[in-house]
RNA sequence: GCUCAGAUGGUGGAACUGGUAGACACGCAGGACUUAAAAUCCUGUUCCCGUAAACGGAGUGCGGGUUCGAUUCCCGCUCUGAGUACCA
């Protein structure tokens, strides 16, 4: 028979699904090894072409393991709670959760039929109870927890109301809100219950900060980054403000050293790493302060008397000519006299109205505006004027910074600028064109620090500092805690009410807090979160915590629910997460970098530090697939004179003689760049007879690479090309495509040559009258031959995930077995093993035609690689002239270098080459290459 | 602006530690089979000069360098893509 694939992938799908071929096993002596997926949001749109990319390649990994002897887990689920399901909700007035599990319906569906080796026994749904209650656990255990800076990991908050009670405040050392209380262990005892919650709430690493929001009163509720669009509101474009808000936060923060170091531990790409680097934003310096210049009165309520700046080079300071503020920066106005106030409103406004996108690009333009007011330098009681400029930020550090020109370029540049003063401090330092920031040297005009180098400065300048009240030490991140409450119905409910305006946790058992029903999806009239509507719904009369958790919560555990999915006594099992221990591989894109990559890094790190889990890192070895775009095709309608579009259509390559406009037109009606005309007439009625003028008889049409989208017609969905070719085509073409790693545009342009070449393989089983026949004789020297060189080949590959070479080298592989028409059952019966991770449906087809037992493949040994049917005993040398390939000569290679290279000048056909001359020196290579220098 | 990644035929890409640049596939051209088409098979296909072959020359974004030998290493530049903090 010819090769049916839709009856073959059928069969063996539904075989696998009927034998639970892939479930993993949880008491074995084989070695684990789990490869982990970023399971999907299940979006209305279904599954595109680009999905299944990293999925294949991470299928073709862990088909791979079973047949090296691994005990392979590779899950699958659904991150199903989002916005898009309520925002459809909200249209509609559908439940989300019945939106959600249609869509999770065709995920099913659509992974099925490319047949993935998951084990689905284990899937999980963040949004489901038996899955969300386990969130909301964690939730508890970090509302319980508290970071305890001296033994640097999490404890719980028992041990701290131990320490108040005997010790009171004195001896912690936490991470934690600024304003705490100091008290006696007596005090302690002292307070009522309420101000004892209160106090605690300030150390617990799940807590409850005022955090700014942007709110949309027209909307009357709460908006991402990504809804707001240059002060609107991108749905329906109303005005959105800065509101202040009592919010839910996670002190990541406390990890931030952790997080850090964690990288070195970890297989991840450079870049990914370096990402996550700049994201926590590591920088040690010190906080000093500026007392204000006697006189200066503070016009605003504001009451200290000095201004506070970060900085990474304390031992600077003596070059220090200036202070720079944030524009935003709270003591501005205050500082500002009367006759600079002109000038600093002024300028304030114009900061305002430029964006991020144009401070940015104008990068060069100095600019910035004179309070009129001084401060006093700590170390030297120099005066210094304070300036305000863009150029500082807000929200890092303190948002003012003491400027040293002769160090920094933007500081050097604006004091040239504004013609303030540039101090020389280090003996060594050029700065008669630019900034030098070096460190070696000795410093000079520096007080009590001349003559020392860079590390003894910046020592000594904090001791001083210290000791005189004016600064300290200090480890600033650019990292900030994160927000963990979100004003939307879909998400998992805060396992929390309150009493008395305090938050408190509900019982264990009374886990999970299912999400209530509601009328609506939408804030209340006056601006609470949808939980707000729902009725009846409180804890014994106290009221719950109505917002819910945002995206991430679900994702920060979920490859240990993975691991004992069906528990409902624990998130899971002591047993399973000491087998399991970590993922061994996780395949995903590069944008979760900053979101999900660190969130479930801090989540492992907390869960360890309880005794959760048993290792600190979560994901050993990362690799991230690059993104599929879209490849968007265009038809060109011509325009008449009166400029309108007509119904005649130019070809491509013909569009320069004529006014025309392009259209997208569906990428599913064009193969190769060519129209089906026929289809297209069909496609919209308004083309039904539209007129083409052709090129060589075919309609071309033009072509661009964008971003995949339904209004562009370019989303390529996999059925189709499944219903065409078959799961396994679909499968090898998207790694032939090329490096995982690389962003490439989709296109199907090779698609019929890996189709063939499935034929091919099919063919060498079967013979001309398609009748399935093997040959039992011993395998020939070059079977041999060219078995080994594909067992070693894919092995490699497979290793270093370089999935589209070993597509190349079993095209190669099936061509020379097809030219020595080979049907040899012990070769062939190899291929099949070594094939199977790629392309499992035909595999395990031919497998149970070669006689073996009834079953799967999947668990058979991958062919073991013998280098003795490798072994050559000549090779064909190319022979270089001056680096150049002039011919090739069969030589031995049992000869040694000088045997070459008499061997090859002994060639008649070298000499000619030579044309009497001698080599002035001859370089052999064994096995590569000989060149001769003339 | 900065950081990272990348640039190879008509196209996707290969060349793993410096050793025959263009594997494999698509496309294209020609041919076989066929009444015809599809399917299949065969041949050719980096460019230039040469009507064909032999042969010769150029060639991995651009300009230099190191080396017997560079797509690969070094220096400088151009362009493209991704991320992004003017981070003190």
């Amino acid at each position: 028979m010819d090769y049916q694939f839709k009856d073959i992938e059928q069969k063996w799908q539904k075989f696998w699904a009927d034998n639970q071929t892939f479930k993993a096993d949880d008491k074995t002596t084989k070695p684990k090894y789990y490869v982990l997926d970023m399971f999907p949001y299940p979006s209305g749109a279904g599954l595109h072409v680009g999905h299944p990319l990293g999925y294949i390649a991470s299928d073709i990994f862990a088909r791979y393991k079973r047949l090296k002897g691994f005990n392979v887990l590779h899950p699958m689920g659904y991150d199903s709670f989002g916005l898009p399901a309520e925002q459809y909700a909200i249209q509609t007035g559908q439940h989300p959760a019945i939106t959600t599990e249609a869509n999770i319906a065709t995920y099913r569906r659509q992974l099925d039929q490319i047949g993935f080796s998951f084990d689905w026994s284990r899937e999980v749904r963040t949004s489901s109870p038996d899955y969300y209650k386990w969130t909301q656990w964690i939730f508890m255990q970090l509302f319980n927890s508290w970071y305890n800076k001296d033994a640097d990991k999490a404890e719980s908050i028992d041990k701290l109301v131990k320490h108040f009670e005997q010790n009171g405040s004195a001896g912690i050392n936490a991470v934690c809100d600024d304003e705490i209380q100091s008290f006696t262990a007596d005090e302690w005892k002292a307070m009522s219950n309420q101000e004892q919650q209160a106090e605690l709430l300030k150390y617990r690493l799940t807590y409850l900060r005022e955090s700014t929001v942007n709110w949309c009163p027209a909307l009357g509720t709460v908006l991402a980054n990504d809804e707001v669009k240059d002060g609107f509101s991108e749905r329906g474009g109303y005005p959105v403000e800065q509101k202040k808000m009592m919010q839910w936060s996670m002190r990541i923060t406390a990890y931030a050293d952790r997080l850090l170091k964690g990288l070195d531990t970890i297989d991840w790409p450079e870049p990914l790493k370096e990402m996550q680097r700049n994201w926590i934003g590591k920088s040690v310096g010190a906080l000093v302060r500026f007392q204000l210049e006697n006189g200066t009165n503070l016009q605003s309520p504001t009451s200290n008397n000095y201004i506070e700046v970060f900085t990474t080079r304390a031992d600077t300071i003596f070059g220090a000519s200036f202070l720079v503020l944030a524009p935003e920066h709270e003591l501005v106005a205050g500082l500002t006299t009367a006759e600079q106030k002109a000038d600093i409103d002024n300028y304030i406004a114009q900061a305002k109205k430029k964006s991020e996108l144009e401070r940015m690009s104008d990068a060069k333009t100095v600019s910035g505006a004179f309070t009129g007011s001084y401060a006093i330098n700590p170390v030297d009681g120099a005066k210094v004027p304070i300036w305000i400029a863009d150029y500082v930020l807000a929200g890092y550090g303190t948002g003012a910074v003491m400027a040293v020109p002769s160090g920094d370029q933007r500081d050097y540049l604006f004091a040239k600028h504004y013609n303030l003063p540039i101090i020389q401090i280090i003996d060594i330092q050029k700065i008669e064109t630019e900034a030098d920031p070096t460190k070696e040297g000795h410093y000079v005009n520096s007080g009590f620090i001349n003559g020392l180098t860079y590390k003894e400065a910046t020592a000594a300048v904090i001791a001083k500092l210290e000791e005189v009240g004016a600064g300290k030490a200090k480890v600033n991140f650019r990292m900030r805690d994160a927000i963990f409450g979100r004003q939307r119905y879909w998400g998992e409910p805060v396992p929390v009410y309150f009493k008395d305006e305090l938050p408190y946790l509900i019982a264990e058992k009374d886990l999970p807090l299912v999400l209530p029903e509601v009328d609506k999806y939408l804030p209340t009239e006056d601006g609470e979160p949808p939980l707000a509507r729902a009725k009846d719904w409180n804890y014994n009369g106290h009221e719950y915590e109505l917002s819910t958790m945002p995206g991430w919560a679900g994702s920060s555990w979920y490859w240990f629910r993975y691991m004992d999915a069906q528990n409902d006594e624990a998130f899971a099992s002591k047993d399973a997460i000491e087998y399991w221990k970590d993922v061994d591989l996780y395949i995903g894109g590069s944008e979760h970098a900053t979101g999900h990559l660190l969130y479930s890094r801090f989540w492992n790190k907390f869960m360890k530090d309880i005794g959760l889990v048993a290792v600190e890192e979560p994901f050993k070895k990362l690799i991230n697939q690059g993104m599929i775009q879209g490849r968007s095709n265009f038809v060109y309608r011509v325009i008449d004179e009166e400029g309108r579009p007509t119904n005649t259509l130019v070809s491509h390559g013909l569009i320069k003689e004529y006014k025309t406009s392009p259209q997208h037109v569906d990428v599913n009606i064009v193969e190769n760049e060519v129209l089906n005309i026929a289809k297209f007439k069909q496609w919209r009625p308004e083309y039904a007879d539209a007129e083409f003028i052709l090129e060589n008889g075919k309609y071309i049409c033009g072509v661009e690479v964008e971003k995949m989208s339904k209004s562009k017609f370019n989303v390529v969905n996999p059925d189709d090309l499944i219903s065409r070719y078959g799961a396994d085509t679909l499968r090898m073409y998207e790694m032939f495509l090329g490096p995982l790693e690389q962003s490439k545009p989709w296109n199907t342009n090779g698609i019929e040559g890996v189709f063939k070449f499935l034929r091919k393989f099919w063919r060498l089983f079967h013979n001309d009258a398609w009748e399935f026949s093997v040959s039992g004789n011993e395998p020939s020297k070059a079977e041999l031959k060219t078995l080994h060189t594909i067992i070693r080949k894919v092995e490699e590959d497979v290793e270093r995930f370089s999935f589209n070479t070993s597509v190349s080298s079993f095209m190669i592989a099936v061509n020379e077995l097809t030219a020595l028409k080979s049907n040899n059952k012990a070769i062939l019966n190899d291929m099949v093993i070594i094939l199977s991770p790629y392309a499992p449906h035909i595999c395990e087809e031919l497998w149970t035609f070669l006689g073996n037992e009834a079953g799967t493949l999947s668990y058979t040994s991958f062919p073991k690689f013998n280098p003795a049917y490798l072994v050559e005993d000549e090779f064909a040398y190319p022979i270089s002239i001056n680096g150049k390939t002039k011919l090739n000569l069969n030589i031995p290679l049992s000869l040694e270098g000088a045997d070459v290279e008499a061997f090859v000048l002994a060639s008649a056909d070298v000499q000619k080459y030579l044309d009497g001359k001698t080599p002035r020196k001859v370089i052999v290579v064994k096995g590569r290459i000989v060149n001769m220098v003339v």
